[in-house]
DNA sequence: TCTGGGGTCCTAGGACCC
DNA sequence: TCTGGGGTCCTAGGACCC
């Protein structure tokens, strides 16, 4: 059996964790800049509050209703999720950390486990360290783990839900819709519900070579994993990503290169030191851009292009490839709403082929950022960066400052001033 | 005025090999 | 009239997840 624990509400209530009076209030955690709404409470679900909602449509709303809004703080929220995880140990040591905020449990090494007891408890421990409260699954494979955890918590009192026989099984996937199926996302559940599949039974009832012809090997896998038949496996240890990426909507728009290549390097930057964190080299960079999707004015205009480089996790290398990909993709008169910076073709360090004409900075590239990785852990974010990220940086920096965590802010360019002169004071 | 960020996997089609 | 069989690798696009 398998348990899909997850916290409810995470950054909401990771929010509230640190902030007892926003108990029974309505919260909204926002996305970088503010732009939509990335989690809700309950209180502020009830009130009609919709992921992803742009929040200049809500505006009126939040102030009506004393709706609390906060920028997201992912710091915060890591280092909840880091803590709640290790409770999780603690019922069994065969975890795989899926997201931020939930997790699954193997629990078939043990017979004659009370499942339904074990799950009350565990939601109490991390009520009780934590201040999180979750949601407990269980189930025979993963995908009914999820459908269980759904069920607990929409109308579980303890938050647990077992399904555990056939029976069972049937009456789980009859009262729940197939979209709320993990694996059948917009797409899917658009054309199944055009052949008449409502609930995740009346997808089980289909023939699998339909399955296959629509929808995949995947299409067929979550139906064996509904009707309980587990198929994918746990993954215990975490692969190394085989992409990395940094990309941010910027605030106002930007139309020089020397604006762009700003933002461009900080994310090229960021790639390297995620890079160094998993311990891999990268062999190309990507970088990208965009105007606005929304903008009806002006002509539409996105493009990326791709680099070779040399197996290198050097933020100086990676920042000097991404200005050289941005030059050949950037325009003049576009206004950019988007950039981004991605690197694959990843590899273990350990097994960068060193070639014959290896570039002596190598070496000396290595110990530097070793330095400034050990200072930027100790003395905050991005203290020491680069020259050619600009106040970009800076200002990315403050809006993860823990004084900017607990401040609602509203378009207000000036209030990221505040902190930007606090961080150099700081500095 | 104002609309997120970061990933993975599968498939089809093209280019190539013997 | 009729035009093989069996592979690999790469890429773009489309689907999904949180």
């Amino acid at each position: 059996m398998f348990a899909l624990v997850d916290g409810n509400n995470f950054y909401a209530s990771c929010e509230r964790v640190f902030n007892p009076a926003l108990r029974d209030k309505p919260i909204v955690v926002l996305s970088s800049n503010d732009g939509i709404v990335i989690a809700r409470s309950n209180e502020a679900k009830a009130l009609g509050i919709k992921m992803g909602t742009p929040t200049f449509e809500i505006k009126d709303l939040i102030a009506k209703q004393k709706v609390l809004a906060f920028s997201s703080n992912f710091a915060l929220y890591g280092d909840m999720s880091q803590r709640m995880m290790r409770i999780f140990r603690d019922f069994t040591p065969d975890i795989e950390v899926y997201s931020i905020d939930e997790a699954f449990l193997d629990f078939s090494g043990f017979k004659n486990m009370d499942l339904k007891q074990t799950g009350i408890d565990l939601r109490k421990k991390v009520l009780k360290y934590i201040g999180i409260p979750v949601s407990v699954g269980f189930a025979s494979s993963k995908t009914l783990a999820k459908v269980a955890n759904r069920i607990a918590k929409k109308f579980m009192k303890n938050g647990v839900a077992l399904i555990d026989t056939p029976d069972k099984i049937e009456r789980a996937l009859k009262m729940t819709p197939i979209d709320d199926v993990w694996g059948i996302g917009r797409r899917y559940s658009h054309f199944l519900q055009k052949h008449g599949v409502k609930t995740a039974w009346d997808f089980t009832r289909l023939s699998d070579s339909f399955i296959r012809k629509n929808m995949s090997v995947n299409g067929l896998r979550t139906k064996e994993e509904l009707l309980g038949i587990s198929c994918i496996p746990m993954a215990y240890h975490p692969e190394p990503r085989k992409a990395i990426r940094t990309a941010r909507t910027f605030a106002q728009t930007k139309s020089t290169y020397d604006e762009v290549a700003e933002a461009v390097s900080g994310f090229a930057a960021d790639c390297a030191r995620k890079l160094r964190e998993q311990g891999s080299v990268a062999n190309l960079v990507t970088v990208f851009v965009r105007t606005n999707r929304f903008d009806k004015k002006n002509p539409y205009y996105a493009n990326n292009f791709t680099l070779q480089v040399n197996a290198t996790s050097s933020s100086i290398d990676l920042i000097k490839a991404a200005k050289a990909a941005l030059k050949i993709i950037f325009k003049e008169g576009v206004l950019y709403k988007k950039a981004g910076v991605m690197v694959s073709g990843l590899i273990p360090e350990k097994h960068r082929q060193l070639s014959l004409f290896d570039d002596q900075n190598v070496e000396k590239h290595r110990r530097l950022m070793q330095t400034i990785d050990r200072l930027n852990n100790r003395e905050g974010f991005k203290v020491v960066r680069f020259a050619a990220e600009g106040d970009f940086a800076l200002l990315q920096a403050a809006k993860r400052h823990p004084a900017s965590s607990k401040t609602i802010c509203w378009y207000n360019a000036k209030q990221y001033q505040s902190y930007v002169y606090v961080l150099r004071n700081e500095e």
